[in-house]
DNA sequence: AATAAACTTGCAATCGATAGCGCATTAGTT
DNA sequence: AACTAATGCGCTATCGATTGCAAGTTTATT
């Protein structure tokens, strides 16, 4: 079963005319009479005409489309940049595709390649277990505009929206310590993203400027990105059989923070009291948890609609593009009942 | 700035052979000698050959993209929705393009209209406003395919994938029937959608079964589908100026459920003592909330595999299909504290 | 009236890939 | 040796739309 649609030629047929005539009335070109280019144009809009975005894409060398690779869509950080970019590219006329990686790297490699020849440009968040940029230096070579956000890649050229991970984990660790907490672990994805680093690095300085001393045994990275529940439990598990458990956890992802939230009620931990929880989340309902969870909230639409502005900026430039930016969005701090001091 | 990729022209250039050797010799044909496929195929493989889609969807007229209709995407029981599409999709070498209608009518119609031409077939739900499936009747006369799912329209013809409402609702409202309410509010989306109307008369239905003397001024319907707060605001003021106001909620839809939940919260109306509420919902922490929300769950990944089976499936068909499916999945219920007994 | 100028419209090539058909070249048959 | 069959490959039209150029027609100019 096939969809039939109207062309060119069909039109063509039925007025008798070429379709380089057709083509050009509906194009509303001064070459042809306003006669003919009403004729034309009242038929097309009778017969419910569209251009075929194949042909023209073909015929243009462009497909209006863009691509945006992330970890997964049903997190709902992921989900508000997606509907970010989605109001933007709608807007300016281009279609989304998305492709999720699962935080896997030969799937980032086959979603890079493979939105290679369908779209104008890419939005690229890195997955947790990306280790090479090879895939996307290769493409950025051959021209393809990419914008990254969020986990972008440092040592790659291209605009990058991001947060302002270090002053968000900064934050929300000196809000610990200030609420009397000392034992403070920290769990994130694996630290070959720019972010994690940047978050560690926060929370680093953090204990150092409050002269705690720091725990190699309190760092914890989930290489799949806390994806499953399992893999966030055998992280807790590693912390609550230390000889001196943490007091506290700054939780780096989402996904991550939702697990350790779930961990920590499953077995009936008491928080924030046997064990405070503070994590980057853009969940809707934390403030309604029991308790009521402390977040570091990101602007998740405001990164995407930015990150597609620049990328749609830069797939028109007439010029290729030298200057590219790096846009830092600030995180919003919310201290709610899960980090109350004791 | 555009990006140059390789073409079968390029490839045929290099090996002094004609594109028509080229592009058999990639596919494989029985046409061309071991030798000259070998030669081809590595010489591909080295400069990462890549067919253009575009002129692929010209030539082979289908375009191996689904397109997918809903509300919105920052909405978890959509994008899980949206996760089961693209895990079916791309297993089966197909692309998603996204269209958010927001509830509108007139995006609906745009979305529509405008994926018809990039896609093979469509997944839709239809949007709370939508009045008229003229614009849906007529791309399928044209013989596109269309999966409806979730809010599937009655009177077309096509394959179907839903919640099995009627029961969803009919149990929740039993529910608070036996933990003692009997002033049950019933809170939807238009009932223009289908899936209200079987929401509704699972409602009646488990009222009447149950002796209860229905009330006209307990059954709200929330125009946009209760996507922002102000509007489902607006209704629980008028249920709560009632004489004799209800004492129980079903809320019929994610944002209903979750905006019923905030407002409840922020008038410090206490749930369940004051205000029971049961919605359905597809959130992921409602098991946590304070106090914890009981809700009706819908198989949102299986419907969106479902569904993309059903339209890949009937996409590739030969022969038009005439016999359509419709599965219905059944809905989960978790009885929580918020419409626990008083 | 003759020629130039201004309008309209059509022809044909093109984008990248595919496939029907035909033409060599080589192998096989009697 | 002569003819058929098989093999391997190239030419060309095609998908739908665009666009440079040519050509035809009408109107304006002298």
């Amino acid at each position: 079963m096939k969809f039939e649609s109207v062309t060119i030629k069909d039109i063509a047929k039925v007025l008798h005319l070429s379709t380089s005539t057709v083509s050009r009335a509906l194009r509303d070109s001064y070459e042809i009479s306003e006669e003919t280019k009403k004729l034309v144009v009242d038929y097309a809009k009778s017969v419910n005409y569209r251009p075929n975005p194949s042909a023209l894409n073909l015929k243009k060398r462009r497909s209006r489309t863009l691509g945006i690779t992330i970890s997964e869509i049903a997190n709902s950080f992921f989900s508000q940049i997606i509907a970010g970019v989605e109001s933007v590219a709608k807007e300016k006329g281009y279609n989304v595709i998305i492709s999720q990686t699962f935080e896997n790297f030969e799937r980032e490699q086959e979603a890079v390649r493979n939105l290679s020849q369908s779209v104008d440009g890419m939005l690229i968040s890195l997955s947790s277990e990306t280790k090479s940029l090879e895939h996307i230096e290769e493409l950025q070579q051959r021209g393809m505009p990419i914008v990254f956000f969020d986990r972008i890649a440092k040592n790659l050229e291209g605009h990058k929206v991001r947060s302002n991970n270090h002053k968000g984990a900064f934050d929300a660790t000196e809000h610990l310590i200030h609420n009397g907490y000392k034992r403070i672990a920290f769990i994130g994805n694996p630290d070959n993203l720019a972010i994690i680093k940047e978050r560690k690095r926060g929370y680093d300085e953090a204990l150092e400027f409050h002269q705690i001393p720091h725990r190699e045994d309190y760092v914890k990275y989930c290489q799949h990105g806390g994806l499953s529940y399992e893999e966030v439990e055998m992280v807790m598990q590693d912390l609550l059989s230390l000889d001196e458990p943490p007091q506290a956890i700054l939780s780096c992802a989402d996904k991550i923070t939702t697990n350790c939230y779930r961990y920590l009620y499953k077995h009936h931990i008491k928080i924030p009291d046997q064990m405070a929880l503070i994590g980057f989340s853009n969940l809707d309902l934390t403030e309604f948890l029991n308790p009521s969870l402390s977040i570091i909230q990101q602007k998740a639409v405001t990164m995407g609609t930015q990150a597609t502005e620049l990328l749609i900026q830069q797939i028109e430039s007439k010029r290729p593009v030298v200057d590219y930016s790096e846009i830092v969005l600030e995180p919003d701090f919310f201290a709610r009942d899960s980090s109350k001091g004791h």
